[in-house]
DNA sequence: ACAATGCGGTTGTTTTTACAACAGAAAGTG
DNA sequence: CACTTTCTGTTGTAAAAACAACCGCATTGT
């Protein structure tokens, strides 16, 4: 586990906290290291969950299956990003939906409890910890009202302009790679993709995006 | 703003606090009551916030209007309920979205600093309310998704079922009353409101609900 | 080397939704 | 009470999306 205390070093959870603190802090939050290969379930719907967990490596999906089956995406997670915070609170009640890996992964669990209940003991960087989640769910919510926004538009075209332009924007500039391929975006996005991969030609050949494969360029 | 307190101590931030602490906590986290009139903005996108606002009276819509002004609804606020915590992050930035009196309300405005910064003076409950701000955003994380679960239904159809299940599963009865009329119930799921009138009347004819005006039912 | 698989793009058809316009009911107002 | 305004349901038409089927290309695995 030790060898990815630079990962959460950088994670917005232990924003501040020093490696050695990050280390002794392991064991007084219960944290477990799990793997999971690529298609693997890290959690699902269903489950009860005690834990706040940390992706270290890899990549994840959010995704809710209807009873029809149709999938949607409801988000993706990156390395250091922290997921599972929608159940902390003691009555929140079984998962709703389930955590996918799309690569070979490896993530870190921590005990809710353990995090939230100050230990007088040692861990002199524990309140910061805590204010750290607090903004980290705070922002995490931010980003869901922003994806809301993304799929409450009408059209296809819409969806995609709001979709890149915010992405662009998150990464301060026209260039970006997004963490979806074709049929991954539509599900996230909630569409077909035949007809987004139409409507992103379309949007190419009038002169308003470029892209290859995940890399988009707005123009 | 006294006449609020039995309000705050049944909102969840509040929970487990009685009235005197409130009273007493009321200065310590800088509270200002504010009133609005029905259609009047009490956030506004673009504008800053340092505040984590409870609405004590009234009801509140979380609204986005594109460019082009097509009207999204976000989110409803219920008496009792807290918002503005999207943005309690140092970093956030601006405000993203509209929040808009529907009908004459009250609110109460909370310095987030003075929340998450415990003082160590008299409040002794100061605790208990981060905790309870704590598990608050996280389950009105959990709403966002459930919400975005709705949105990512491909049909109109679809749309209604799974946000009327939801609410009867939420009021634990078949029986129950939206905060929705039919324009901003279309709005809120991002779909015409003629459409989805003609979707409403034709489940009812098959007999998979009954309703009237903002009262229904599912069979 | 070759088959199998997955991905992205294209096209035509069918279904669904949006849109516009209107009518009756209900609610609010002077 | 007469009047306006708001709300809901209805209909027909136009636009858009879903769906299905297929192709070419790249990647993978044996």
């Amino acid at each position: 586990m030790k060898k990815y205390v630079p990962v959460l070093k950088r994670a917005q959870l232990f924003a501040g906290v020093g490696d050695d603190e990050i280390t002794s802090m392991l064991s007084c939050l219960d944290a477990r290291l799990h793997t999971y290969k690529k298609g693997e379930y890290v959690l699902r719907q269903g489950e009860h969950l005690n834990d706040i967990i940390i992706l270290v490596s890899g990549n994840l999906h959010i995704r809710n299956d209807d009873y029809w089956g149709n999938r949607s995406i409801l988000g993706h997670i990156d390395v250091g990003e922290m997921f599972g915070e929608a159940y902390v609170a003691p009555e929140s009640g079984a998962l709703l939906n389930d955590v996918v890996a799309i690569e070979d992964s490896a993530v870190i669990f921590f005990n809710v409890k353990r995090i939230i209940t100050t230990c007088s003991s040692a861990c002199r960087f524990h309140a910061m910890v805590v204010q750290n989640m607090f903004f980290a769910i705070s922002e995490k919510n931010k980003k869901l009202v922003q994806k809301l926004v993304h799929m409450s538009k009408r059209s296809t075209r819409e969806k995609l302009i709001s979709y890149l332009s915010e992405e662009a924007k998150r990464h301060n500039s026209p260039n970006f790679t997004i963490p979806f391929n074709r049929q991954q975006l539509a599900d996230f996005l909630s569409v077909d993709r035949s007809a987004m991969s139409n409507e992103l030609c379309k949007m190419r050949d009038e002169g308003l995006i470029e892209f290859e494969k995940n890399q988009f360029k707005l123009l």
